[in-house]
DNA sequence: GCGCGGCTTGAAAGCGTTTTCACGAGTTAT
DNA sequence: ATAACTCGTGAAAACGCTTTCAAGCCGCGC
């Protein structure tokens, strides 16, 4: 690398340019020594009233702002988070991004945000590069990924996984019960419909909130008296897409009519109203459909989308909050959280 | 001073936690200095092959990751590029993000993402911390707002502007140019409809998007021979809620049948949708609609919304590539970048 | 009148990298 | 055979900050 600027004098050299005065040149435009600068900064208290008022002045002038590298290499950390999601797109992803961002503001903490994961997971080099950035580690893992977690937990990071109950010590963990909304929503929707023409269709046949939903359906169902039957559960994808084409294939086949529907998420449940809605069915006449999440999404589409409540807000922020905690004091058991879901009964299922 | 962890001994101070092993701790496994590890890690080819491979052997076996904030101190720069949005909420954001996420992850860059402009793109001192830490910022400013102009330009630190055209020097810009979407949606919508009942529904009045189509809404309308009267520009918020609010009112007032709406964003063109499905109207047929952004939802409601397209993938990626691009070369000519928007038609107008 | 504790401040030691400079060992040119 | 290079490596400075330790100064009590 060329020149690199030594002191305050000439033009930046290269690619760099963070400007900005150093505590040096506060403490000298203060007239005072880079210690009290930076108390009066970190502990005012410990400093004269008088001296505090020039520093703040020097600060003030020079647009002094303590540099975050600095300050993560001397030990205080650089109050940073990661969090790395398997996509960053969509209401789902976007309510759990601003409860996270929220909370890690109120925190004082900063958010680097990646949605790496589009194999699974598995955090790419680049993202290796930023563990050495970053405090701790919130990672969203919706599906079971040993290689990853050797990974992370060799990093010794600070850690708190989304959406999966781990086993880790010194790992904590945010994450949903299913059980509650689920059963919850098949009963309800049993309350109208006969078992046998109740359908749930999920999401990624391994995704963990796909699997235990359709555990908790089946197992509602058979409390029913109607163990389900293979094809009353099916796996896709969660999109649109998916559940469009489960509600074609379904109405090609033994028809829509008189059926109910509960969806791994409210994607895939608008998905099939779609469906419904092209074969000239009437929801919720002739079809209850029921989604999962209640993302915006359910509140925006005509007829509403009856749903099942995933606090994703809450979930964000908790997850940081834990972290947070972990970061502050590492000795701290682990804490398994797990947030609760509740049906919410809207249109499409009255 | 106490023992302050000089070497590997004794349990960690404090909070600190940081695990991995330090270049020293490399250096002294391969018995070479760190001098020469720093190089086998950035410029392999100084080192000859036997000392490399025993680097790299004590590298893989003490899992050691080079701390990003030493790095970010020596200079290098640590690889963070900031962004900073009025909020993260909603599928508008979400896709913006995308593209800069995947933007910067290809270029080998970080994201902090923080929807800390809640008060108008003003950074809180949180905000401003981070500024020691990221490369360059990325910031969309909805609204004009020149104190936090002045902010970002004394922090010297490479900018690039959403949504806004600047004209700062050494400042890019990254803008929507309304013109020719807003231009096709309004003739597409007098195809139908005589001048005086098409109507423009806004977000916030100081918007710069809701200005700029505002204006060209009128504009072709007087082109068209029949000049807009006040009543037929509203302005209120980025909101389903404030179109359905605008919807109803129109209704109880001279009624929507037989209008044409043109609203700033697909959220409340969905709003307006509601209100009139809500009287009972049908869509298109008794009402054209056409709303802005092509976001998901635009294609997820039905009717599908016809809508103007805005690449807003493309914006998040051209930010973050033109920073990228600053960051590198600080003596880059500013470069004020135009995306173009394009009428899609879809149910709701035809 | 002298020592002692409290309060304010400064000097200096890291923190983990990158990068420059210098140095010895081969290599090549004279 | 010696001077002039090149190559590989190590020592050490610099980055900007936090924090510990020590020192100076004050007022207090004995």
């Amino acid at each position: 690398m060329r020149a690199r600027t030594n002191g305050k004098a000439g033009g930046r050299p290269g690619g760099m340019s963070r400007g900005g005065a150093s505590i040096q040149d506060v403490a000298r435009e203060a007239k005072v020594s880079i210690a009290t600068v930076s108390r009066v900064v970190n502990q005012p208290t410990l400093v004269t009233e008088e001296t505090s008022s020039r520093v703040r002045d020097a600060i003030k002038k020079l647009g002094y702002v303590p540099n975050a590298y600095a300050q993560g290499l001397s030990g205080r950390g650089g109050k940073v988070l990661g969090i790395v999601l398997p996509d960053i797109f969509g209401e789902f992803y976007s309510e759990l991004l601003r409860g996270a961002d929220g909370e890690a503001r109120r925190l004082g903490y900063h958010l680097l945000v990646s949605s790496d994961a589009h194999d699974h997971g598995h955090p790419t080099r680049t993202e290796n590069l930023a563990f050495g950035l970053i405090d701790g580690l919130a990672l969203m893992m919706t599906e079971p990924n040993v290689e990853l977690w050797r990974e992370t937990l060799d990093a010794a990071l600070p850690t708190v996984v989304l959406d999966a109950e781990v086993s880790e010590p010194g790992v904590d963990s945010v994450s949903v019960d299913n059980t509650e909304g689920t059963r919850e929503a098949t009963e309800h929707l049993l309350s109208t419909t006969p078992p046998d023409r109740c359908f749930f269709v999920g999401g990624p046949k391994e995704n963990f909130d796909t699997k235990a939903r359709a555990e908790v359906f089946c197992a509602t169902l058979a409390t029913a008296g109607r163990p389900c039957t293979e094809p009353q559960v099916s796996c896709g994808e969660y999109s649109v897409d998916w559940g469009r084409a489960w509600g074609r294939e379904r109405q090609r086949g033994a028809g829509l009519k008189g059926c109910a529907v509960l969806a791994a998420n409210d994607e895939i449940a608008l998905g099939v109203m779609q469906a419904a809605q092209e074969a000239g069915l009437r929801v919720p006449e002739d079809l209850k459909i029921v989604g999962f999440d209640d993302t915006r999404l359910a509140t925006l589409v005509r007829p509403s989308l009856s749903t099942v409540r995933v606090p994703l807000q809450d979930v964000g922020a908790a997850a940081v909050r834990l972290l947070v905690e972990r970061v502050t004091d590492s000795e701290k058991p682990a804490t398994r959280m797990k947030v609760g879901t509740k049906l919410v009964i809207r249109e499409s299922s009255r």
